[in-house]
RNA sequence: GGUGGAGUCGCCUAGUGGCCGAGGGCGCACGCCUCGAAAGCGUGUGAAGGGCAACCUUCCGUGGGUUCAAAUCCCACCUCCACCGCCA
């Protein structure tokens, strides 16, 4: 949620952002008129209400004929008051309707345009020379017995799938790895729930523009959640965290709940987009000014947990076009995906800056002894998708399947090995 | 799912219509005392918004209602606790 005194003061820095984002910056002298009605009708109704206070703090005291004439007066205010109250609401109300619908502000240096107009910062290893024709990672899956999605499909539907043998064992050591790497980074591990109400869904960003994203239980009025951030962001709603204790720092694990609607025909074969799939999510809640700082830690993070899996990647800054709502800047680790010979996105960073803060109302107390909202970041250290990158990067001519050193310990395998 | 009880300023608690945005204790901050500390004493100590100074308004689980006036009365809902039922 973007601050409005801040807007008043300089409303030009939404409207640039909008543009960058390529969207609607109009919305900016909406939001500015609906602001200065609604403080003047706030205004009208706390003179109003003052008044009928103090007249009717005098009721008590007066009696006889003065107390009568007091009692007129005082009914006269009370209607005048409930209709301004009512006005002042009504146009708050609405303020926060279109102030909810406004995306985060782009932070300095996000390169401009949509999807394809990502900047790529850097390359780590080199894809590597096949001399055989590689598999796929569904094929490689179904040899070695670790992926089934036939009967997932039999069982849930299109987009499910079932991990088994070695499959379940690699998904399990790999997210291992990634608490363990977290846990010795000072991070606290969590397990969230993965149902939430509707007030964590909306204040992480997650019901506006991509709600059709999102799986409800409308009996319920639970929401399945898309990834832990929003359970971690909501962790702390409503509290005001020590100075002294941030940064915050949570390694959540989950399974992550997405409908990917519209998104028919894309990656239609195995496990690259699925409708239910784990993660272990860092989450930091730290002081606006380290954000930036902080959001190149939780990279290097996962720059890390990249280095482990022994598989080529990019950098990629995301443009402005493709953030999401609530993000001001986004990194993604791109891994090598040798048979579609293009790299897929294995981590993803955000910097939320003050914008889930403020929804969820998550803040610290300055060294003025003044509240103000903290930041919130949050990054990938890895998911069901990493999968397809470690089998196809390290498949070898039989169909088997080297485990990264790193992870051997806690796949309890060298070598995965296709079934009879 | 049923019955009963409860939700007040970080924590505990007082408060049954106007003198309550709210008293007390704990905690915390500052000061005095002390060589220093503890104890003791004194002062201060919720949040949001508007003017940004005095000050004003809102918030006593949430939402509605009654009333000139609601923490206080009425209704609905939510949450927590206890017991019962049902079931992992």
């Amino acid at each position: 949620m973007i601050d409005l005194r801040t807007l008043r003061e300089n409303p030009d820095v939404l409207r640039h952002s909008q543009r960058m984002r390529g969207e609607d910056d109009s919305v900016v002298d909406a939001l500015l008129d609906l602001d200065e009605r609604r403080r003047g009708a706030l205004s009208r109704f706390e003179s109003l209400r003052a008044e009928q206070k103090s007249i009717g703090k005098s009721v008590s005291r007066a009696s006889g004929e003065e107390r009568d004439a007091l009692l007129g007066r005082a009914k006269e205010l009370a209607g005048q008051v409930k209709a301004a109250e009512g006005e002042a609401e009504e146009l708050g109300r609405k303020l926060d309707e279109l102030l909810y619908t406004v995306p985060n502000i782009v932070e300095d240096g996000v390169p401009p345009g949509g999807e394809d107009d990502y900047v790529v910062l850097e390359h780590v290893g080199t894809p590597r020379e096949f001399d055989f024709e590689p598999r796929d990672h569904l094929t490689l899956g179904e040899m070695l017995g670790a992926i089934d999605m036939e009967r997932g499909a039999k069982v849930s539907g299109a987009r499910f799938f079932f991990l088994t043998g070695v499959g379940a064992r690699l998904q399990l050591g790999l997210l291992n790895m990634a608490m363990q790497q977290a846990i010795e980074a000072g991070f606290v591990p969590m397990i969230p729930p993965v149902l939430v109400k509707p007030e964590a869904m909306a204040g992480t960003g997650f019901l506006g523009a991509h709600a059709a994203e999102v799986y409800n239980l409308p009996g319920e009025d639970l929401f399945l959640v898309g990834t832990s951030e929003v359970p971690m962001a909501a962790y702390h709603a409503d509290e005001i965290l020590d100075l002294g204790g941030l940064p915050r720092r949570y390694a959540g694990w989950s399974s992550c709940f997405r409908r990917e609607a519209g998104s028919y025909g894309k990656d239609t074969r195995g496990i690259i987009r699925v409708h239910q799939f784990d993660k272990v999510e860092m989450f930091s809640y730290c002081r606006l000014e380290d954000a930036r700082e902080e959001h190149q830690r939780l990279l290097a993070w996962e720059k890390e947990m990249l280095a482990k899996i022994d598989v080529p990647y990019r950098v990629i800054d995301t443009a402005a076009g493709d953030l999401g709502s609530s993000a001001a800047r986004k990194f993604d680790c791109e891994a090598w995906v040798p048979t579609q010979g293009r790299y897929r996105e294995l981590t993803s960073t955000s910097n939320c800056t003050d914008f889930q803060s403020r929804r969820l109302n998550v803040r610290t107390r300055g060294e003025d002894g003044k509240t103000r909202p903290v930041a919130t970041l949050n990054g990938t250290l890895a998911t069901t998708r990493w999968i397809v990158a470690i089998l196809e990067n390290h498949q070898q001519a039989d169909g088997s399947v080297v485990v990264p050193e790193a992870l051997r310990p806690y796949v309890g395998l060298d070598v995965l090995r296709p079934i009879a």
